[in-house]
DNA sequence: AACACGGGGAC
DNA sequence: GTCCCAGTGTT
């Protein structure tokens, strides 16, 4: 990219970039906070959650003193758990460590940080100069290339990288970055891209071959698997039984109602099987079948009821649907109990 | 390098 | 239905 295309670029963001509140800061917190709770996911989705967190937790060492169940609970409904783990966690070393690191690449040994956050903190808080690689700069790339290298390759990223690199200027290397994702959000969209509106349409190559939607390449398509899940409503005294997740697989981490993942639907001798195994006794009720669609799972979820004749001796938790209020759950079990119960959980 | 990991919006 | 989003961690 030349100069007069990279002053073009910035006299756009200028004119044309969204007004967001971690925009307006240079604190690393709130910039890494906003940005981990950004990483696939759209602002318009992660703004809600960012405002909350803020309040919450109005400084890191107020995220390091909560409990990992509260911030999950926060979390519920954003996906991708794991980001929940994590940043309470790294909030917990941070104030260990008394601050932010301020560099990329002490940044990149954060839990949950990786290429992307790490060039992100380092040039909005620090203003480092290196470039942020994401799915909008990447696409913007690939198509003012012309690139028929497959992004999803780690060479590729390698070639890009190094490309920003070189043309990110000293003097305003948060700008830049922040120019390119902009650009890749409002214009160079995945769908109908606003080429006629592109400050680098006169020298892009998607454009001149009028066919920009045929960039970018990739050579992975996730695939998705089908997955039964079975779950019971087991109730005892006024209180319902849940577990904790673990910390790998689906929802890590968040509660849920016992259950079983199997392939295909369970059969009712598995069933009956399962609760046997469990110490419960008493008459099982068939509640609901609901369809959960995940990026890379098509879930078939069955609920089932039973009110226990007597408490069963295992390792399940008791607690009251209000009580569950501050307990982070998949977005698949609140529409369950929003459904049935009509209770916010 | 390939896969696991959520949920939702746009088309 | 499809695609993909201000990606990271694990294997
Ligand atoms: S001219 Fe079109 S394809 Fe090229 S960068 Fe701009 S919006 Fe994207």
């Amino acid at each position: 990219m030349k100069n007069a295309d990279i002053q073009s670029l910035l006299f756009w963001y200028g004119g044309n970039k969204r007004d967001l509140p971690w925009r307006n800061s240079r604190d690393p917190y709130c910039i890494w906070l906003s940005e981990i709770i950004l990483q696939q996911t759209r602002v318009d989705q992660g703004l809600a959650y960012y405002y909350k967190f803020v309040e919450a937790f109005p400084r890191v060492q107020d995220l390091a003193k909560a409990h990992l169940d509260e911030v999950l609970a926060m979390w519920q409904g954003l996906g991708y758990y794991s980001r929940g783990r994590n940043l309470h966690a790294t909030a917990l070393h941070v104030t260990e460590i008394g601050g932010f690191p301020s560099t990329y690449e002490a940044l990149l040994k954060l839990k949950g940080v990786g290429p992307y956050t790490a060039a992100a903190i380092a040039s909005f808080a620090y203003q480092e100069q290196v470039a942020v690689l994401d799915g909008n700069v990447f696409r913007v790339l690939s198509r003012w290339l012309g690139s028929h290298l497959p992004i999803d390759a780690a060479s590729t990223r390698n070639e890009f990288q190094a490309l920003l690199n070189q043309w990110i200027p000293a003097d305003s290397p948060d700008i830049f970055n922040q120019s390119m994702m902009e650009l890749g959000a409002l214009v160079c969209t995945p769908k109908s891209p606003k080429c006629e509106e592109c400050p680098l349409q006169n020298s892009c190559k998607a454009n001149a071959e009028g066919n920009a939607t045929n960039y970018p390449v990739k050579k992975t398509k996730v695939k998705v698997s089908a997955m039964a899940l079975t779950y019971f409503e087991l109730h005892v005294a006024g209180k319902v039984a849940f577990v904790r997740r673990s910390n790998n697989g689906i929802w890590a981490g968040l509660y849920d109602l016992p259950s079983c993942s199997t392939e295909q639907e369970m059969t009712i001798d598995e069933i009956v099987n399962q609760l046997r195994d469990w110490g419960v006794q008493g008459e099982l009720e068939f509640c609901h079948e609901t369809r959960h669609l995940l990026s890379h799972r098509k879930i078939q979820a069955r609920f089932y009821k039973v009110l226990c004749e007597h408490m069963p001796s295992n390792e399940f938790q008791w607690i009251t649907l209000n009580e569950l209020k501050v307990l982070g759950i998949s977005t698949l079990l609140k529409n369950y109990l929003e459904k049935r119960y009509t209770v916010v959980a």
